[in-house]
RNA sequence: GGACGGUUAGCUCAGUUGGGAGAGCACCUGCCUUACAAGCAGGGGGUCGCAGGUUCGAGCCCUGCACCGUCCA
């Protein structure tokens, strides 16, 4: 036997690999979509990732997810575009960078904003060159040639003509009403960017004196500042306490301004003393029961949540430092009898953190109702998006059946500025598609932009159609939407593909995507959400850097569960990392025997073994088996199947089958046999390179196959003539039998250099099944002499074991223990007599035998007779050692 | 308060129309066997949260409860 040395080292090493293979995609064109028009198109678009900084862990599994789907269906012949991007993401890239400014001593203001939005923009190419080099070193099959950015020229075209088209549909207005308002950015916000927290804190009763000396009313309230800017008290129109008070009027306390009670339905009597104050200018609720009752609104705070000239003496003190202020000044006053502690919700900002102030301001709205109304619609008639766990979709249509008007406009530099002017003379709003130069309406020119810019969302509630070109009526729109699936983040629902869904009715007309694909939160080893407070967070370039890319996507996405959320834990990279190494010494084998071997030197006709069949058949199942689970997008399950074939079956019993045949002498045999090998291998590495694209390259291009690279290689497919089940039995025969006996081996501390022999009983096809694989068997128990006969008589002194189907002895003179042989035995008897027991029973069982279908009683019935048979065996193997 | 998710081996998690409980890691034993010690071979380990119900049969379906978590108000 000649040794041959392998080229290839004997540890897989990712960066050598993956170092070289990205630059050979992109030059290949291979990602690039639209070359062959006759394919049928599927496309993804990116979520698009802010340009804000790095990419985190949780976006590495996202665009894990969709590079596997991508590269799938790309192999499987279709024209695949998976469209990259990036977010402007206003609020988030603006803090960072005035963040940066203010390390440099300079704010926003002083640099103005022209020579700002310079700053990001040097900021956002910055970050883009980052996030595009992560992309590379994860191995995204991206089609760089259609990367988009949502402040593009393009797609900010898109968001002119939504908003003026909404405008005039009516579906865009302006008006003051209370918004929630950011103190710390100084933005408005919309109310989903308000997170909610339970927070301990105390809940004032305070009494107001009627004006005419006749006492007082007690109101109560969680935010004691507001009263400066209160304009009335309200009760409940049917309240008997207070009947005889409504239209009496109130002496405001501190500031002495005199307000109304008034009577409206709104208020709650079952709430604190059943009467509220009313502060119209910073509260929702209080707006609206203003306007019924046309109080004045007075906001007290400006816009960084300081107490303003309305708040009399406590101007100039920020929100907090009032309420302490006041509070202590109205106990003194003898206005403020009671403080209770007091659990409420407060709105806090999801960008800044700060606690938001319900605030009275002048802000730009879209109308979501009517534009809600079709994606409500088309979700109940089952003709919506479909999501990927179903649960979401009954989160989704909760919140469109429930959905308020959306605030869009933002007091920021960094965005998409909202396309209004307004009049100096008339005070016309003009929102038009061309930037006006004189008032339509008084011919003025003196017409001002609105200083605002849009909402992030807005755009991005755009993407899946402005990036391939709408409104103009582009050949990539015509042949690449709708899209087929979106993946992104259980918490982006109503931020981004809602709105993706709502925007894609009303301009395209069609659903932007079939599918949308769910992932949960990437939390740390102990299941916390990873953020930078905690200092918890694993950066994707890191795990990249020590394990290697391909490591990383497997240990993501074989942990992957549509919808939940899953750990991160180094030991899973380490397996997955350990896993790449496998797949590169079992390639290692192969290239080592297929060496100088051409693809037109293989073949899979001549007469092949029982694991030659054993493993074609295997593999047919698990071509189909991944097809399907990647059609339904359980990602985990497709690559947990590879994991398992691959190792379990291809490594660990297949190569271990083929060595004999490769290191003998047979030519014949080791020709089919490197075939089976090569067939096997080259189908695996396929399969698996969605999961895995570095290093199944880097094999594949060793390996005899034609073909410029494994990306567009052809997607395996199952194949009629791999199909062998008799050959699974076999091998299950044959695994069973190695197994009991290297288990006997271990159980007797044998040496494995130890050559033992071996005894086969058995008949008809069975001993065929030994008779043909003896050398193998032989070779895998460490066996000197092997004989399988019908009549083998049983040794004088030997540990025995029984097997479906054959007995087998190991005559181990001066080595047999009896007691561990009879416990063995025993062992086996105890568990086979409780499956005896266990199917008896059921088929005892008449409800089973009549109702149960024909195929599971048939079933039941084999395994009875199976356990019975070797049962058997086993008490004559009992009583013969017992009788010595 | 409403809705949803989770509870399966020591740990982290799979378990696809209900039909003999699985993986990885960890653990124990023995091996540097000519692809791989990032490995090989063998082994131990679970009342599937609790209580009922449906069914011939429940980890899976139904009801209730407990604990953890998320979203919404």
């Amino acid at each position: 036997m000649v040794e041959q040395q392998s080229n290839l080292p004997t540890a897989y090493d990712p960066k050598e690999a993956e170092g070289k293979w990205y630059d050979y995609w992109l030059k290949g064109g291979f990602f690039r979509a639209g070359d062959q028009p006759d394919k049928k198109p599927f496309t993804i678009v990116i979520p698009p990732p802010n340009v804000t900084g790095n990419l985190h862990i949780g976006h590495a599994l996202n665009m894990t997810l969709q590079d596997i789907l991508i590269r799938s269906k790309r192999m499987q012949g279709y024209d695949a575009l998976w469209l990259p991007g990036m977010d402007h993401a206003g609020i988030a890239t603006q803090a960072r960078v005035e963040a940066r400014l203010r390390e440099e001593g300079v704010s926003r203001h002083e640099l103005g904003r022209e020579k700002f939005l310079e700053k990001v923009w040097d900021w956002k190419e910055h970050y883009a060159g980052i996030i595009r080099d992560q992309w590379r070193k994860m191995g995204l099959s991206l089609d760089y040639s259609r990367e988009r950015f949502t402040m593009d020229e393009g797609l900010s075209r898109a968001v002119r003509e939504v908003f003026v088209r909404l405008y005039k549909k009516g579906l865009i207005y302006r008006g003051k009403y209370i918004i929630n308002w950011d103190p710390a950015t100084r933005t408005a916000l919309s109310d989903i960017e308000v997170i909610h927290k339970e927070v301990q804190g105390h809940l004032y009763h305070m009494n107001y004196p009627l004006k005419d000396g006749s006492g007082h009313i007690r109101v109560a309230t969680t935010r004691p500042e507001t009263m400066l800017g209160d304009t009335g008290v309200a009760v409940h129109p049917d309240d008997e306490r207070y009947r005889d008070l409504v239209g009496k009027t109130v002496i405001l306390p501190v500031i002495n301004r005199e307000i109304p009670i008034v009577a409206d339905p709104h208020v709650d009597p079952e709430f604190g003393s059943g009467a509220v104050k009313i502060t119209p200018a910073h509260d929702p609720n209080d707006f609206e029961i203003g306007l019924r009752h046309d109080l004045p609104q007075i906001l007290v705070m400006d816009e960084t949540g300081t107490m303003n000239e309305q708040a009399g003496p406590y101007q100039g003190l920020d929100r907090f430092e009032c309420r302490k202020r006041i509070v202590e000044d109205l106990r003194e006053a003898g206005v403020l009898t009671e403080i209770e502690e007091h659990v409420h919700s407060v709105g806090h900002s999801e960008r800044s953190g700060a606690v938001v102030e319900p605030y009275l301001s002048t802000q730009w709205f879209v109308r979501m109702k009517p534009l809600a109304e079709q994606a409500i619609r088309d979700t109940r008639s089952g003709e919506g998006v479909r999501f990927v766990p179903e649960r979401f979709e009954k989160i989704y249509l909760h919140w469109i059946e429930n959905i308020r008007d959306w605030c869009i406009s933002r007091q920021l530099w960094w965005g998409h500025r909202i396309p209004a002017w307004y009049c100096g003379d008339c005070g016309e709003t003009i929102v038009e598609m061309e930037d006006p130069t004189r008032c339509p309406k008084c011919g003025s020119e003196k017409l001002e932009q609105d200083e605002d810019v849009l909402d992030t969302w807005f755009s991005s509630g755009l993407w899946p159609f402005s990036t391939l070109g709408w409104p103009a009526d582009t050949e990539d729109l015509k042949r690449y939407y709708p899209t087929d699936v979106l993946v992104t983040g259980y918490d982006i629902i109503y931020f981004w593909v809602a709105r993706m869904i709502f925007t894609a009715l009303e301009f395209t007309g069609e659903k932007p995507f079939k599918d949308v694909l769910i992932t949960g939160l990437v939390r740390d080893a102990e299941g916390r959400k990873m953020s930078k407070s905690l200092g918890n967070g694993v950066d994707p370039m890191d795990v990249i850097e020590k394990y290697g890319a391909d490591a990383m996507r497997f240990m993501l996405s074989t942990g992957y569960t549509p919808g939940n959320d899953q750990r991160f834990r180094w030991e899973r990279v380490e397996a997955a990392r350990n896993f790449a190494n496998k797949i590169w010494n079992a390639s290692r084998f192969a290239l080592m025997h297929l060496q100088n071997v051409k693809a037109e030197d293989l073949s899979l006709k001549g007469p092949l073994s029982t694991a030659d069949r054993w493993i074609l058949h295997r593999l047919n199942e698990t071509v189909e088996r991944v097809s399907e689970s990647l059609e339904r997008y359980d990602l985990g399950d497709a690559g947990q199947t590879l994991y398992r074939f691959i190792w379990d079956e291809l490594c660990d019993w297949y190569i271990e089958f083929a060595k004999l045949p490769l290191y003998g002498d047979d030519e014949s045999a080791k020709r089919s046999t490197r075939s089976v090998l090569s067939h096997v291998l080259d189908h695996s590495l396929r399969l698996l390179h969605p999961f895995m694209p570095f290093i199944t390259e880097e094999i594949w291009q060793h390996l005899p196959v034609e073909g410029d690279s494994i990306t567009v290689a052809d997607w395996p497919r199952k194949r009629p003539g791999f199909e062998a089940p008799e050959a699974v039995r076999e091998m299950e025969i044959l695994i069973e039998t190695i197994r009991s006996v290297r288990n006997i081996r271990a159980e007797m501390d044998l040496s494995p250099k130890k050559q033992v022999d071996l005894l086969i009983r058995a008949e008809g096809e069975t001993l065929s099944v030994f008779r043909n694989n003896e050398a193998a068997i032989r070779r895998l128990c460490g066996v000197g002499r092997l004989q399988a006969d019908r009549a083998v008589s049983r040794p004088q002194r030997a540990m025995t074991a029984v097997v479906t189907g054959a007995e087998i002895f190991l005559p181990l003179e001066g080595l047999i223990d009896i007691d561990q042989t009879l416990a063995r035995l025993e062992g086996e008897k105890k568990k086979l007599d409780k499956e005896v027991e266990r199917v008896e029973k059921k088929l005892a069982n008449e409800g089973f035998v009549n109702k149960a279908p024909a195929h599971v009683v048939e079933e039941e019935r084999e395994k009875g007779r199976e356990y019975r048979e070797k049962r058997e065996k086993v008490l004559q193997r009992l009583k013969e050692l017992k009788g010595e």
